[in-house]
DNA sequence: CCAGCTTCCGTAAACGTTTACGACGCTATA
DNA sequence: TATAGCGTCGTAAACGTTTACGGAAGCTGG
């Protein structure tokens, strides 16, 4: 015999009286509760996962979707184990648990989702790399699970979010680099379709005409999210007939590969060019110091748990604060690799 | 009415033949087959995982655990994430879902790891960061789930594991650095408990011992396996008073924090020292150009998939191959940074 | 035309839990 | 003493699925 059925008869009572002992329901005597409750400690006895969730409706689990294999999840290396230890710390406050959904590079994201859900795996999900229309976000509304979205998109479902603020890394960028007396500003974006490109692009552009200076499309680069990535973009700045004085990265690891490709051709980040870029484990280690912003992934995964908690009607009363759609704040912190400042 | 119930009364059939339909026993008419796959396709029926669980007594997940927050998991990023991708292609093959299961810094990974497996949440488990002495062995042969290890461990329970070879890639290091000249070869190893620092120090010792050369100790430097610790490596190296001629690095970032420790004190990698190293998306974009070990670990997650299988009952007439016990081989790619031959 | 076999399907139990409901014994109040 | 109320516990249904079992047809061969 297993289960809570084995400690049952093991005490000699029901089991009714055992699972209303163990989930402290008020009908139980201190005594028998006592009893339960050590008899539960010495038997090792874990109530199973499936016969819990199947009464109760619910799984006590919260997913958090990410892809593998994919371009896109270079980016993410330690960015998402640093964020899943911010969510942890907060579901574990409340019994829930977080698993990582891997929707590897074969598998199509949207399909891969539905299935989780249909499934009734999660009471509650995170989604990331969002796109600039995701169906997932439709596809979550739709079933009304509890969700919250890791980025924008133009798909609006009044749902929650948090966003990385790329408006503000540019607004401060740009301002910064064009009182050191820059120009020709050059923006490394993504080269797919990903929401993040398009924000980040549209406030360098309203950066730079707030400043009276006007948006050169060409001033764009494209690359992948990563160091080849950033390594092309350096080249290709550097190829350009009237060369950029600065660039801005709004990426985590490209910085490396930026480097690398100035580096390569003579020009010295901070003596021939100003890079501003992200910090990660990786940027710190360069060399100049990069220029970068900053942030706190932890304290981001602590939000975002907060954040998707609020959406669960079981949780509200502990976060009572609706449906976040909020801006992360990054902040700079100085380095040398925008110490250049262009001649007139 | 929701689930297997609807697709039935929607049919007007009882739900024993939907399910049986549905999952293809025999005894069911082509035509009425047809007419349930169809209606489960429209109406998007997708089984509900609690209930199917609890009465086939399998969840159809497999977890691979990891941990989040810790120094180790610095390590960890984009390997992880390519080493599932691969698991995920074999798993996706036998309608088998993964799942991470991360377990924070504040938790106790054996605590977590119990928690999960009575909870009936896992079909099989993937462990990693084995500890020299590793309880969840122990506690994983004594349920008998099946299970098997990305590491090694003291604790031999007869289970199936990979490793690294970390005794080849010490060998083949210190031939190719004894080879040039090398006689002071300083070896990088982990601060912490983790068992592959004693599998290298052995390598590294019976390889020099192999070419007559003695093991000094204080050429084991330790650090955390981040770029922290390669850049504190760095320095402790130089600081020697009999410094060492070359550097032997086993972990994957290490070798950027190395570097630069290396390049501030002046010595360049390559010209005034030999460094070897692994390689990872970090380590190849750094100049000069890392002599490294290589490896697919997209691959490796792809043979711990197929030897994880192979010790499940329900697979093995698949994966007939037994508890696989087994080095995964790295294999040395030559760039520029062991290029220094010492002179007499 | 009947026995036996096959094909197809419905019935109901089972998985492990939670919980609504009712029953029992005891105490306190009228 | 009768009754209401309270505290404590057992009973049984329910969650959604799979599957052993049995039964109702249809078919075959003698």
């Amino acid at each position: 015999m297993k289960g809570i059925k084995r400690l049952a008869t093991h005490l000699d009572i029901s089991i009714g009286t055992v699972s209303r002992a163990l989930n402290g329901k008020p009908d139980v005597s201190d005594a028998t509760r006592k009893r339960v409750l050590e008899a539960a400690a010495t038997l090792g006895y874990v109530p199973n996962q499936s016969g819990r969730a199947l009464r109760k409706g619910i799984t006590g689990i919260i997913g958090f979707m990410i892809e593998t294999g994919t371009k896109t999840s270079v980016d993410g290396d330690t960015f998402f184990l640093s964020v899943f230890d911010g969510v942890q710390t907060v579901l574990a406050r409340h019994q829930l648990d977080l698993v990582a959904l891997l929707c590897s590079s074969g598998e199509n994201p949207h399909e891969y989702l539905r299935r989780v859900v249909d499934r009734g795996f999660v009471d509650g999900l995170i989604i990331s790399a969002t796109q600039r229309h995701d169906q997932r976000i439709d596809f979550l509304a739709d079933r009304q699970l509890p969700f919250i979205a890791l980025g924008r998109s133009l798909t609006d479902r009044g749902h929650a979010w948090y966003d990385l603020d790329f408006e503000g890394l540019a607004e401060a960028a740009v301002d910064r680099l064009v009182k050191k007396g820059h120009r020709r500003i050059a923006l490394a974006a993504h080269i797919d379709d990903v929401n993040l490109s398009y924000v980040l692009i549209d406030g360098y552009r309203a950066a730079l005409e707030a400043r009276g200076l006007s948006f050169d499309p060409t001033l764009v680069l494209r690359g992948t999210p990563d160091h080849a990535g950033g390594y092309a973009i350096a080249q290709s700045a550097l190829a350009m007939p009237d060369r950029p004085t600065a660039i801005v990265l709004a990426n985590e690891v490209m910085s490396v590969g930026v480097y690398r490709g100035l580096l390569e051709a003579g020009v010295r980040p901070g003596r021939e060019i100003a890079v501003i870029g992200r910090n990660s484990p990786h940027s710190r280690f360069l060399s100049p110091t990069l220029t970068a912003f900053d942030t706190s992934l932890r304290d981001l995964g602590i939000a975002l748990a907060e954040a998707l908690l609020a959406t669960m009607p079981a949780y509200q009363q502990s976060y009572p604060q609706g449906a976040v759609r909020k801006l992360w704040p990054l902040h700079l912190v100085a380095g040398e690799s925008d110490a250049f400042s262009p001649g007139q």
